[in-house]
DNA sequence: AAGGCGGGGTG
DNA sequence: CACCCAGCCTT
């Protein structure tokens, strides 16, 4: 990812011509009211905010009166905008101001970000539209032109993309017209580099953005790695008593989930346990009693156990090879055991 | 590094 | 329905 030249001025030269200038917080643009707008902008899309913005400012012009309004009051502005800890962030954030820096914003970026509900971006954003500060901006919207640009092909939630981004967004903020390059960075991501259908043809970066050299520039940023939802599969575990109150155990084929192991005889859930087992050892079941099932949680996917207690009649069962032996339980708990079997014996000590 | 927070828009 | 949006905070 190296910067590209001229970045910056073609932004500028797209903005003067194309960029969004009336909206309701760009006609006085003081860092109270450009805060307002961020903080209502954040996860948060303009035709929603613009009707709560008028009214929010209409009855809190300035950051004394919302220092001084009531915590509901600010609430009841809020409501229906989502995010509700935004609003009581930049109420406590106001008190601060007011009581502590003497109702100016700071002037750096490390400033700004004292105040609850200001990270790293919106402090940029706000510095830089309001007092034309250097600082970038690295929300979704230049995000995703960068990781277009330059066809990042990585998601841009790890750490380490990130903070590359960050790297980028910093190189390419001008050192003149720093406000007018924030907006106009923001507009290029909401007007045209959008998030589907995109248009290129009118971007000023179109020739040298790597995204558009592909076969679909909408595959970037690579979108968050979706964790595959884990199956969920259902067993039977089977602790199977003789008469002399010892257990049953199987030992695990080498391979596979829990090899080597000793086990619980597994059973399809589905399965009925009497019909099974009188079927395969040949034996009388006494009772069947059925224990409390839980969920055991693997890597790859979700597995309920459900354990039941039988009692067999006579221990002359028909074992197929040595797989199976009977163990005290306190022989058992010495064993390799899987943890949700040693589970499962503990339980019945 | 991952989850929670919310409501609305979009494909 | 899933996914995304002018993010930040907590764990």
């Amino acid at each position: 990812m190296h910067p590209v030249e001229n970045f910056a001025p073609r932004v500028l030269a797209w903005f003067d011509e194309h960029g969004r200038k009336s909206l309701p917080w760009q006609d006085d643009k003081s860092p109270y009211r450009v805060w307002i707008s961020e903080i209502m902008l954040q996860q948060t899309q303009v035709t929603t905010v613009i009707p709560y913005y008028h009214k929010f400012m209409s009855s809190f012009p300035n950051v004394e009166a919302l220092a001084d309004a009531e915590q509901d009051e600010v609430l009841a502005h809020w409501s229906g905008l989502g995010y509700y800890a935004r609003a009581r962030n930049m109420h406590k954030a106001a008190k601060m101001l007011v009581d502590e820096f003497d109702s100016e914003f700071p002037q750096s970026v490390e400033g700004v970000c004292e105040l609850p509900g200001i990270g790293r971006s919106t402090a940029a954003a706000i510095l830089s539209i309001s007092r034309d500060v250097q600082a970038a901006i690295l929300d979704g919207n230049v995000k995703r032109v960068l990781a277009r640009f330059h066809a990042v092909p990585v998601w841009p939630g790890e750490k380490k993309t990130e903070n590359a981004m960050w790297e980028l967004a910093e190189q390419y903020m001008p050192s003149e017209r720093c406000g007018d390059y924030t907006q106009a960075m923001m507009d290029l991501g909401a007007t045209l580099c959008t998030r589907s259908k995109p248009q290129c043809l009118l971007c000023p970066l179109e020739s040298d953005c790597q995204g558009r050299l592909t076969q679909d520039p909408t595959q970037f940023p690579i979108r968050k790695p979706k964790k595959a939802a884990k199956p969920e599969k259902s067993i039977q575990l089977l602790v199977l008593m003789n008469q002399q109150s010892q257990l049953l155990l199987e030992k695990r084929p080498q391979t596979g989930i829990w090899g080597g192991l000793w086990s619980l005889p597994e059973l399809a859930s589905e399965e009925s346990i009497v019909l099974h087992i009188e079927q395969r050892f040949a034996t009388q079941v006494k009772t069947v009693t059925a224990l409390l099932s839980f969920r055991h949680t693997f890597s790859h996917y979700h597995l309920d156990i459900s354990p039941s207690r039988i009692q067999m009649q006579d221990t002359n069962l028909v074992m197929e090879g040595g797989k199976y032996q009977w163990f005290s339980l306190e022989q058992a708990l010495q064993l390799g055991l899987p943890a949700p079997v040693r589970s499962i014996l503990d339980s019945a000590k």
